[in-house]
DNA sequence: CAGGCGTGGCG
DNA sequence: TCGCCAAGCCT
């Protein structure tokens, strides 16, 4: 089966988006930049149900990047609640700081100074580039690379890390206008994130089944290597979440209460000392720590 | 560059 | 139930 003809692509996936786009808060005219970077930051890795009420307090608190850099980096921990990867927090207002420092406190268009940006790889520095400034650029997300690697490529799963000729496929398949390559960036991670999902895809329901080179060629399995799960129970991570869940709690943790999170002496004291090298938490006296003031 | 880094919902 | 997954980045 041939790669599907672009132009086609293109009206059936636009075409879909704008009947089936969700109403998101970072999304549309009103959107400030700084509003689609938040959004940016909060969504690497977590759900965007997860992510909407932190999104509407943190903006409602810090509404510009200039008021977030002026505030503590532990209020920012606090703020960022339970979404996950706490360092991200740091991150955001490190990048606030920069923003501030080196763009006059408004969020840079281009791609170079975003990704100069402390949390701002290459999918968020194209997205915010992108969403925020419809500039064209490729942007390569989970949804996108999934999509692709069905759509075009004719495999359930794209590999674990982006490839060239991934890339290749992307910008092959990417618009020349910038205001319709920005639609196509967005509409496409939208189709892989309602439609076009990793566990049950709704090919009924996708605008593009007719197209697709793996349902045309009938759904060959995976093949690969064995994907990356997330060790969880035992580890670090889950430690660390213990210890900060108890921090963002409270003004302070006593030795006492942070003994009550894990059995493992030796592991949990690595990991404190961790969370404070990270810049995560602070020891305010001996045997007590806070989020950084 | 493979592995570390949170959290919770869902099939 | 429990493994998989959710708009990655950094080292």
């Amino acid at each position: 089966m041939d790669a599907p003809d672009t132009r086609a692509l293109h009206e059936a996936v636009l075409a879909w988006y704008d009947v089936h786009a969700r109403d998101l808060p970072w999304r549309g005219t009103s959107a400030t930049p700084w509003s689609v970077m938040v959004s940016e930051l909060m969504l690497q890795q977590t759900p965007v149900a997860r992510v909407l009420p932190v999104h509407a307090a943190w903006l409602e608190r810090w509404p510009t990047p200039a008021s977030l850099a002026a505030d503590t980096t532990g209020e920012a921990v606090r703020m960022w609640g339970r979404l996950g990867y706490p360092r991200r927090a740091l991150r955001l207002h490190a990048a606030a700081t920069a923003i501030v420092e080196r763009h006059d406190g408004e969020v840079p268009a281009a791609y170079d100074d975003l990704i100069a940006l402390p949390g701002v790889g290459d999918y968020t520095a194209a997205a915010i580039a992108s969403f925020a400034f419809g500039r064209r650029h490729v942007v390569l997300d989970t949804n996108v690379r999934r999509v692709l690697a069905r759509v075009v490529s004719g495999t359930e799963f794209p590999a674990q890390a982006v490839t060239r000729a991934e890339r290749d496929v992307a910008t092959a398949l990417l618009p020349d206008d910038p205001a319709t390559a920005a639609t196509w960036a967005v509409a496409t991670m939208e189709l892989g994130a309602l439609v076009c999902t990793a566990r049950q895809p709704a090919c009924d329901a996708c605008p593009v089944a007719g197209l697709c080179v793996w349902r045309g060629t009938g759904y060959p399995a995976y093949d690969g290597p064995p994907r990356r799960g997330q060790a969880w129970a035992g580890t670090d991570r889950q430690c660390r979440g213990r210890i900060m869940a108890l921090a963002r709690e409270a003004d302070s943790v006593g030795a006492a209460q942070v003994e009550a999170t894990w059995p493992d002496a030796e592991q949990r004291e690595r990991c404190l000392a961790a969370l404070v090298t990270d810049g995560l938490l602070t020891q305010i006296t001996p045997g007590r720590w806070a989020l950084p003031g």
